[in-house]
Formats: C-alpha cells, sequence, structure tokens
RNA sequence: GGAGAGGUGGCUGAGUGGUCGAAAGCACCGCACUCGAAAUGCGGCGUGGGUGGAAGCCCACCGUGGGUUCGAAUCCCACCCUCUCCGCCA
C-alpha cells in the first residue's frame, strides 16, 4: 500500500519505480482520483458542517421549549441532508476506486535493485562452497525411490500430483532439518520461535499482500480461512494494528510451519519431484525494525539463512534480485540458491526480503518512540532460514554416493539419532 | 452446537439520544519543589482527513458496515472478534 500524500508530492518517483519493475505508471489516473476526492470531501464537509450547526441550534430550540422554532429548522436541514447522501455517495465511490489502484501497485523497489525483466537481471553477489563435478548426480526422485522412502504414488492415490509420502530415515530427516535450522536461529541468531495458526482470514493476508491480487495461488477452506502459504503471513501479523515501542525492536520471530501453495501459474514447471509441492515445510524468519535499522537488518537476516547453509556444508549462492524479478510487497531481495547435482544448477532455497514500509501500511503496524508525539510505520522483513522440502533434497543429492545411499550432514548428527548415512543396509 | 455477556484513546474504565472526541485513573511529556531522585503539585498528552503562508479553522472516527432520527458512542439490523456457562471433542 502506498502513501497517497507522498504520490502527490513526487508522482514521478513512483512512476518511474513501477517501470523500473515492469508495471505501468499510474500516478495520472491515481493524482485525478485524488483531486475529485479531495474536492467532494470538502463540499461533504461543509454540507456536514451545516447540518451540525442546525441540529444544535434544534437541541438548544426544543431545550428552550421554542418549538416553532424547532419546526422551522428541521425545514431547514433537509438540503444539508440530501447534499450529505449525495457526497458520501460520491466520496465512497471515489475511495473505492482510489483504493483498488492502490491496492494492487507493487512495492517500490530501493536504490541499489539492478535493472531487469526476469531472473536473468538478477546479480550474483557471493558463492560459497564448490560442487564436485565428478561427483554422483542422481535426482533425488530415483535416490529416494530406491531407498524406498520417498512415495509419490502412494501420495497421487490420496492427494493427486505435488505431493510426497516421506517415510522412514528420510521422514525423520525431513523433521531433523526443520528441528535444526529452529534451532540455530532461536539459540544463535536471536529469533523468538512461534506457533502460529496456519489457517488466517481475509485480513491478514491482505496485509502482508497476498491478497487481493494473487488469490488464485492459495487454498482456501469452505468457510472462508486462508491456509498460509509461508509463516510470513502469521508471523508477520502478529503486529498488525499495534503501536510498536520503538525501544524494543528489532522485534525477530521465526517459525516452522506447513506451507500451501496451489501453483496455479506453474503448472508444468518442476512436476517431477519435491521442488514445487502444494504443501511444503520452511522455518521462516520475520523482522520488524525502524525505518533505520531495516536495510542493516536485511543483511544480517540474509546472513542467518547463509549460515545454515554453510553448517549443512551445501554449496550455494546469493542473489540479489532485479527488479523484474521480486515479488509484489518487495523493496530489495535476497535469493539463495542451493547446487543441486542433478539439475546442474544453482536452485532457490531461501528468499528474504526488505517490505519497508509497504505491508505496515496494509496492516496498521506503527512505531512509537518513548516521550515523542505521533507514530510512523514500522518496516517488515521476511526470508527463509530455509526452505526444508528443498532443503531435503539438497541434501539427498549433494550427499549421495555411488550406491545411492545417503550421508547424514555432520550438523544434523545430533537429530539423527545415531544414524549417519540413510541405506547403509543396501550395501 | 445451545444460552448469555461484551467490544470506548498506549492501557484500565465511565458514559444509554442533544455543544461528548468523549469523565476518571494509569502510563508518558513539560514545569515547579529537590544537591539529585522518589513523592507531591500544576500543565500538557488520541488518530485520520480537508483547507490555509502560518496561527488556525473545519470534518470524520467510541469493533466493521448499514439503518432510524433534525441530531447516534448511546436506539435497530447484519457481520467480525473476545469472554462466560452447558454440550461435544483432539
Amino acid at each position: 500500500m502506498h502513501d497517497i500524500r507522498a504520490i502527490r508530492l513526487d508522482p514521478e518517483a513512483y512512476d518511474n519505480g513501477w517501470r523500473f519493475r515492469g508495471a505501468a505508471a499510474a500516478t495520472p489516473a491515481i493524482l485525478a482520483l485524488d483531486e475529485q476526492r479531495r474536492a467532494v470531501q470538502t463540499s461533504l464537509q461543509l454540507a456536514q458542517a451545516r447540518r451540525k450547526a442546525v441540529s444544535e441550534a434544534i437541541g438548544r430550540a426544543k431545550a428552550a421549549k421554542d418549538q416553532a422554532a424547532a419546526d422551522l429548522l428541521m425545514g431547514e436541514v433537509e438540503s444539508a441532508k440530501d447534499d450529505i447522501a449525495e457526497q458520501t455517495r460520491l466520496d465512497g465511490d471515489l475511495a473505492g476506486r482510489l483504493q483498488d489502484i492502490l491496492a494492487g501497485l507493487p512495492n517500490l523497489p530501493a536504490a541499489d535493485v539492478p535493472p531487469g525483466t526476469d531472473e536473468t537481471g538478477n546479480v550474483e553477489i557471493r558463492r560459497w562452497g564448490q560442487p564436485d563435478p565428478n561427483a554422483p548426480a542422481k535426482d533425488h526422485v530415483d535416490l529416494g525411490g530406491a531407498l524406498g522412502l520417498m512415495d509419490f504414488d502412494a501420495a497421487s492415490r490420496m492427494s493427486g500430483a505435488r505431493f510426497v509420502v516421506l517415510r522412514g530415515e528420510l521422514a525423520r530427516l525431513e523433521r531433523a532439518l526443520g528441528q535444526f535450522m529452529l534451532d540455530v536461529q532461536t539459540q544463535e541468531h536471536g529469533y523468538t520461535e512461534v506457533s502460529p495458526p496456519l489457517l488466517v482470514k481475509d485480513r491478514a493476508m491482505y496485509g502482508t499482500g497476498q491478497l487481493p491480487k494473487f488469490a488464485e495461488d492459495l487454498f482456501q477452506t469452505t468457510d472462508g480461512y486462508w491456509l498460509i502459504p509461508t509463516a510470513e503471513v502469521s508471523l508477520t501479523n502478529a503486529v498488525a494494528d499495534q503501536v510498536l515501542a520503538e525501544e524494543e525492536l528489532p522485534l525477530r520471530l521465526t517459525a516452522l510451519t506447513p506451507c500451501f501453495r496451489s501453483e496455479a501459474g506453474a503448472s508444468g514447471r518442476d512436476t517431477r519431484g519435491m521442488i514445487r509441492q502444494h504443501q511444503f515445510a520452511k522455518v521462516e524468519m520475520v523482522s520488524i525494525t525502524t525505518p533505520e535499522q531495516s536495510d542493516a537488518e536485511h543483511e544480517r537476516m540474509v546472513s542467518c539463512a547463509e549460515t545454515i547453509l554453510k553448517r549443512l556444508e551445501l554449496p550455494f549462492r546469493t542473489v540479489l534480485l532485479c527488479a523484474g524479478d521480486m515479488g509484489f510487497t518487495a523493496r530489495k531481495t535476497y535469493d539463495l540458491e542451493v547446487w543441486l547435482p542433478s539439475q546442474t544448477t544453482y536452485r532457490e532455497i531461501s528468499s528474504c526480503s526488505n517490505c519497508g514500509d509497504f505491508q505496515a501500511r496494509r496492516m496498521e503496524a506503527r512505531l512509537k518512540r518513548a516521550g515523542e508525539k505521533g507514530t510512523r510505520y514500522a518496516h517488515t522483513l521476511n526470508g527463509s532460514g530455509l526452505a526444508v522440502g528443498r532443503a531435503l533434497v539438497a541434501v539427498m543429492e549433494n550427499y549421495q554416493d555411488e550406491g545411492g545411499r545417503i550421508a547424514i550432514p555432520q550438523a544434523l548428527h545430533p537429530y539423527m539419532r545415531g544414524v549417519s548415512r540413510i541405506g547403509a543396509d543396501i550395501g
């Protein structure tokens, strides 16, 4: 959501920002509506002031038992009432149209976001680790199938495409990954663990920007709840409608939750395997900060996510997304991409975004400094730390041996009850 | 699922048709007192919007949206949310 006053002040900056990310300029329509609306508001307020004054006079006349004067005044107030009704209707109409436009416009990119219209414009910031070109490179579907621990057929019988059943040590490995990530983020990086609702109302989805534009990407229950596509929704909405003391910031929250996505626009993409599922586990990090802190917090968050990949000893690279590849709410986004031997490429496993005050405006999350008048909007950031499903894929593929066994990364040993290799029994 | 209670400013909480944007208390800020602090006293202290060079003036907001009325925090309707009791249940 954008600040109409800021748009009024510098429309060009907004149009340039939207064009930069591949959206159309929108301020001419916005400013025209805004101007009309303010004119309507002014005449509405004049009519309201008339009604108020006359009504008060009626009150006084009645108190003075002057019924004749009261009757006279009641006739007088009629035209004001008509005006109010008409101007209110106009105002509501204009406000609705303005709101529809503003709610559908993406955030403005930060100044250091590179240009580009798709992922080819993204800029690699750094790499960590070295993929081994000679390592075996079966994909996780073959590996898991051969082990008898990953069953897409069973999943499709009960749920259709884009689901999986994991069993035994592979199911345990998934749980170990989630626990490990959560432990690192809470114990080492200062995030507070949260166990949030997975079903939320419209308002929450609007607050983080999934609604109104992206309803088709979500699942909805028959009685109107939405399933969260990421814990970003639940964690960020924790501060909706709140006035936070700046001294208590940054607020750092994390949760390990299932995520549900319809993948409506992705039919045909990543149909094989666990890369793109309707349901997957993810550890999400959310930070609520002041405007001054958010850039530094963003860098910090990226390194919190990178820590997980380093501990798991998985080769990855960090990419700064270009304007055209960023999500709706982001003003700047880093993606972490992990090496997948079967695809001989890096695939997204984390996305860390600074949303500035964009979400905070939508959900009325404000800040107040002790002793100071007034409030301002918080900055919100979110990042995966990491996507557990894809981490499982990455571990399987990067830790396989020629025999199709999967070694367990050292960092996960404490979580695997002494198992250091999956499939040890097959030879 | 059945019955009931309730949603008022950062918080607690009064207000059931008429100068109520709203008592009081807490918190917070300023000043006084004090060597300093505490305590005390005095004053200030909601949000959004319109208009204006500014001081200011005006409008709206008492969960949300409608309605009744000359006039609604107050009456009516719908919805959302919270709580209590009963039933059911992980």
